[in-house]
DNA sequence: AACACTCTAACGGTGCGTCACTGTAG
DNA sequence: CCTACAGTGACGCACCGTTAGAGTGT
């Protein structure tokens, strides 16, 4: 029995895997060895290789070993494509999954980089595109908890829409209103942008226009004073807001652990104010 | 300690996961209650949901839980850049993989329906383009194991040029003279269709040209009644070989246990003998 | 030189540990 | 609500007995 038989470790190494995985598949019958010897001594023949092969296959696409050992034993012509089509399909779900994993991160990078090494805290005027937007409203509930319950609705949401990922970290909108009246930490809801436009009540466009914008670098409760700042500029500059403010995590919680390297950017259209400006 | 904390199922429902998975994530330090009542009872700060949020994004990129510990208590903006393009690299290795896997995927079914389908062991002739293979030689040695030892470092070879997946089910080549002399269980070598030329030995080129093809059901001990009558349809039709056997296999050991089902093409290059046909 | 003895390396096996949970009992 | 313990899947690792060959002693 040593011309025609390998012994486990020889197979193991022929497989290229660890011979404790042969002793596995043994154990749970699923490939055991053509011959065993009085001593308990377990002998592979060459043409085992090609079982081995058909597992490593089937492996590689995340069927469990039970599954396998099933259709190893039953295996026909017809079993074979159905099962072919089935990975297809789950490939496909897998790809686009990866796809849009793809696109957050090369966004995210992005935006860290560049949050690195913008200038905070200086307002600027900006002519930005429209951009397309999921949004999920929060109640009026200003509770911390019903935030949280919107966050987490917003996530799921988008999950089911086959954005798996939302393509840009977070953002949150504020009411103008509430803004001008000097209330810094209301939020009307939490959005992700997303590539295109859709149909239903979470769909909203930011429109195409001028915005002024402040990188506000800091915590979520010292957004007063980027806020302040970003009104006196405004104001300054002969504008006036027209809509919502849009705050966009461009560094946060999942960057740094210190609130206070957290960045933002805030946004808001602006229009020209119907008062002169003081330096026109 | 109700308005403004959760309980362990409360959170849990929120983040979407079984409540033991906060216990666990508690007993291995990952996500600690932020209050814990003197009871035992957990309490978590609705915050605590972003924190939460982080885990679950590191985890569906694979990272296990213990790093993923490591890096939230000391994450930091370069840290998590760096995180960020190594993940992007793996994503990519992994995206490459996926690409490959579909490519197989799509052959392999093309391939089995074909083979469902055809009319088996009618000799026939046909103009066939060229084709680049990957072609890893067999030694002199004919025991299985040195076949078997040849074929796995032909799938490693594959694998290491970043086929990954081979694109095409196998393939093995025999010599033409071996197949004339009535020796149809030698082979020369495996193969495996390529997409592209790649520069070192292992590269070969199958010819274009008109070839004779049957496709012979059945084990592959059975195959000289097909070789036989591929050579004398070759003979009838008035050409000769020119060059190798390439022997496809098109439904094979993974696609059925019964080798009276296995399915290969085989094809060799002809051109117009020296003799006049009988039938001409 | 032939034989016995020992020692180590390599090879076989089993059994428990790992990870991220899930399930059950109390 | 909690803890504690068991089980899962697919192995990984440490360990332990056997054997083969090399080295040593007589």
């Amino acid at each position: 029995m040593n011309e025609n038989y390998l012994s486990t470790s020889e197979f193991a190494k022929i497989c290229g895997v660890k011979k404790h995985t042969l002793f596995h598949y043994d154990a749970i019958g699923l490939l055991k060895p053509e011959l065993v010897g009085e001593n308990g001594y377990r002998y592979y023949s060459a043409s085992q290789f090609y079982t081995f092969d058909l597992i490593a296959v089937l492996k590689e696409t995340g069927m469990p070993l039970r599954e396998i050992r099933d259709f190893i034993e039953q295996r026909n012509t017809d079993r074979f494509i159905e099962l072919l089509r089935e990975k297809q399909r789950e490939l496909e779900i897998v790809s686009r999954k990866i796809a849009g994993m793809k696109r957050l991160l090369k966004n995210t990078i992005e935006l860290s980089e560049t949050a690195r090494r913008a200038p905070a805290e200086q307002p600027g005027l900006r002519e930005l595109k429209a951009e397309f937007l999921v949004e999920t409203r929060i109640g009026p509930d200003t509770s911390e908890r019903a935030q949280v319950e919107a966050l987490c609705d917003h996530f799921k949401f988008c999950r089911r829409r086959g954005l798996e990922e939302q393509e840009y970290p977070l953002g949150a909108i504020a009411s103008g209103e509430e803004i001008l009246g000097g209330n810094y930490q209301s939020m009307l809801s939490f959005f992700s942008k997303c590539s295109r436009r859709f149909t239903g009540g979470r769909f909203r466009e930011k429109p195409a226009g001028l915005y002024a914008e402040i990188l506000h670098k800091g915590s979520y409760e010292s957004m007063g004073r980027s806020y302040e700042r970003l009104l006196g500029f405004i104001q300054k500059m002969g504008y006036q807001i027209a809509g919502d403010f849009y705050e966009y995590d461009i560094l946060s919680h999942l960057a740094t652990w210190n609130p206070e390297e957290y960045i933002l950017s805030i946004q808001v259209r602006v229009e020209k104010g119907p008062k002169e400006t003081h330096a026109g």
